[in-house]
DNA sequence: ACCGCATATGTAGTTTGACGATATATGTAG
DNA sequence: CTACATATATCGTCAAACTACATATGCGGT
């Protein structure tokens, strides 16, 4: 699973959102960071919807355009629990290992 | 950046390694779970070097074979510390948000 | 009235990166 | 002498993300 795709989930976590309200959480979750686009947004959409990590909660019709407004599944739910928790533990040894050799390089064996 | 990216920098962060090492210190740190193909492996190195993320600290001949051993750049330091501190920040996030439907379904408005 | 921006969804083509399969070569254990 | 661990490397494929483009409405400014 890639950034945009868990930042998607993360997206969804809370609150089912439609896609456009989307490329706007994801911004706001990674502080500007991700911009994404609606190619990549639908792309992946279509692939989490297939996969059966999210399904379309509700589809209503705004101003004459539909806006379809999309939620985690019980399985969305659980793939994004277990991504978080194992991108948590490489991330901390990856910093564990890096304080490893500043500790090293500064002497202190810590 | 992708998982196995990031824990093929995450191998080479507390010390150099060389290739056939790093595919087992990567098995290890993802408890078993990554088992990275030498196509995966040496493409990345490839495409980490040219990045500039890693370098070849050393190039011995053992037994008529050459061993190459990488290790990371500055720069690499600061992109592998960089990415775990931004997947810590949305695998909080995501667990934080998952809780926080958990405790609303619960009534119990953490 | 018209322009541009925010809202909103979608398609097409390209690139990137990971993956599977395969190849080569030596040392060691059974 | 076979099979496995060590060790590096290439090739073809596939999935996912990215860029660019296309479409459409409402609203604020000039």
């Amino acid at each position: 699973m890639q950034e945009p795709t868990l930042l998607l989930l993360t997206a969804l976590a809370d609150a089912p959102r439609h896609g456009y309200a989307l490329i706007q959480e994801v911004a706001a979750i990674s502080d500007g960071r991700v911009k994404m686009r609606t190619g990549t947004l639908y792309g992946a959409l279509d692939r989490l919807l297939q996969q059966g990590l999210i399904e379309v909660a509700a589809e209503e019709v705004v101003d004459g355009r539909a806006r379809r407004t999309y939620a985690l599944t019980a399985g969305g739910r659980a793939a994004l629990a277990a991504e978080a928790g194992r991108l948590r533990a490489v991330a901390s040894e990856a910093e564990r290992r890096l304080s490893v050799v500043l500790s090293r390089v500064r002497g202190t064996f810590a």
